[in-house]
RNA sequence: GGUGAGAUACUCAAGUGGCCAACGAGGGCAGACUGUAAAUCUGCUGCGCAAGCUUCGAAGGUUCGAAUCCUUCUCUCACCA
């Protein structure tokens, strides 16, 4: 199946520049995405622009991943009703660092395979062009007229758009076409892809090579995507869900497919996984025999923690998940090995405790509030009359006193708020 | 620089001297139900066990009493230059 096809049937496929599907069809073509270094972590927003070069490049052809140090210290407006803070050049640097190590997961930069994919940073060609070689070379091609035309523009100036756009912002698309003007001449690269969003951006980029170069240049957009309850992809009420593991434990991280609705998992299982159509068919025809078992949910946190974590932590994940919702009892849970455990519960915040505070015995109150896992004690106390406090996965009244036979591995209290709230004590 | 409007809890937003820890909505959290879901219902959502304490942009002041009145300051927005 070629690569356009492929996205089409996977529902990824939103716009695509007319003869693009034929040209690379004939051509082995070199193609680009380009990601923003916004932080020192990729966030599951952007597995899907990695998923698609994924894809490029197990078509055979060529994929460029652009890190945009230099773009990114303009500010992308698209999508964005505000003005955009600036990052200083120490963050932005590390986030460069931080998100091309993360690409390299994914992609397969071997410089022996046939077709490679390459890594650059538009900040190694961007810095050295002067302000008048910019607004020379760059910026006669394109009118302002051209400009204002592009939505992400028109939208700040709206009206009702109370932000305004600095001017910093409004250049920005001529940053972002210059770089596929750079690596068009430079690497032969004709396609730019990216979210639909980027869609202006990236004909900028194709008419500033028309002009320019005299060249023909092709755009391909996906889909960005959506949940059906409307909430934003990728965010949970603790914020983003990152590729780092360190910011987003892969427990969390397969949690976060694994919520996922019915209705957005038969979406999903196209987007983020490479299984084949009959394969997926067949998966979303069992799932719907047995909505319950979310056999969809399952195998996408499967295949997406896989991917982004290792076979390994997606097994503690699941480890962790049956113990954490299964029917586990208090005395599975002190069955456990003390490996076994931090395996288990790596990733649960924790805090440090004094073996002689639980020696003589701790009571419920100030086990959750001095630890920081709730706020103040009138939290606790409201938590203890919902009854959703738990040690150890017991529901405990708030008379109850945690002591030395409550340690599991003779070492650790589980403590928990609601079902999916969980919180470590450490004796040390 | 000029004129006008505004700043209330996570967000929006009522309140214009005591009945205000502050209406309401959204969000969040929890409980029931369930599939670790959706929908629904219920409760909670400044600190404190409580008495009470600290909050309505900041600082002062008037008053027995201020989110509400006065003064100064800071910031935001709109229109004009």
């Amino acid at each position: 199946m070629n690569f356009v096809e492929e996205l089409r049937w996977r529902g990824m496929l939103h716009d695509i520049m007319p003869e693009t599907e034929e040209y690379l069809l004939k051509n082995k073509t070199t193609g680009y995405i380009g990601f923003d270094p916004t932080a020192d972590s990729l966030h599951i927003g952007s597995l899907v622009p990695i998923i698609i070069l994924m894809h490029f490049q197990k078509a055979g052809h060529n994929p460029i991943a652009l890190v945009g140090g230099a773009t990114g210290m303009v500010g992308d407006p698209s999508g964005k009703s505000d003005e955009r803070n600036l990052l200083d050049e120490e963050t932005l640097n590390k986030n460069v660092a931080g998100v091309k190590g993360q690409l390299a997961r994914f992609l397969d930069f071997d410089s022996t395979s046939e077709n490679a994919a390459e890594l650059v940073n538009n900040y190694d060609w961007m810095k050295d062009i002067s302000l008048i070689d910019f607004v020379r070379d760059v910026g006669k091609h394109i009118t302002v007229n051209y400009m204002m035309a592009k939505d992400s523009v028109k939208k700040r100036l709206d009206a009702d758009s109370q932000a305004g756009m600095s001017f910093t912002e409004f250049t920005y698309q001529l940053f972002q076409g210059y770089d596929f003007y750079h690596l068009f001449k430079e690497k032969n690269c004709v396609l730019q892809m990216g979210g639909s969003d980027q869609w202006g951006n990236i004909t900028t980029g194709t008419e500033l090579v028309r002009r320019k170069a005299q060249g023909k240049a092709y755009a391909l957009t996906c889909k960005l995507i959506t949940k059906a309850d409307g909430t934003k992809f990728g965010k949970t009420a603790g914020g983003n869900v990152w590729l780092d593991a360190n910011r987003t434990s892969p427990y969390k991280f397969y949690q976060y497919w694994l919520n996922s609705s019915d209705e957005d998992a038969e979406s999903y299982i196209k987007i983020f996984t490479f299984l084949d159509k009959e394969t997926i068919e067949a998966l979303i025809a069992e799932h719907k025999q047995a909505p319950h078992l979310r056999i969809l949910q399952k195998k996408i946190g499967e295949e997406v923690t896989k991917m982004t974590h290792g076979v390994e932590a997606y097994e503690n994940a699941i480890k962790a998940s049956n113990i954490l919702f299964g029917n586990s009892t208090a005395e599975d849970l002190k069955s456990l090995n003390e490996q076994t455990f931090l395996d288990v519960f790596d990733g649960v915040p924790q805090a440090d405790i004094e073996r002689s505070v639980i020696e003589n015995g701790l009571e419920i109150v100030p086990a959750f509030s001095e630890t920081s896992f709730l706020k103040s004690n009138g939290e606790v106390r409201r938590a203890l009359s919902e009854n959703s406090i738990s040690v150890n996965k017991e529901k405990v009244k708030d008379d109850f006193v945690i002591t030395i036979s409550d340690l599991i591995a003779d070492k650790f209290v589980l403590l928990q708020r609601g079902k999916k709230s969980y919180f470590l004590l450490k004796v040390i």
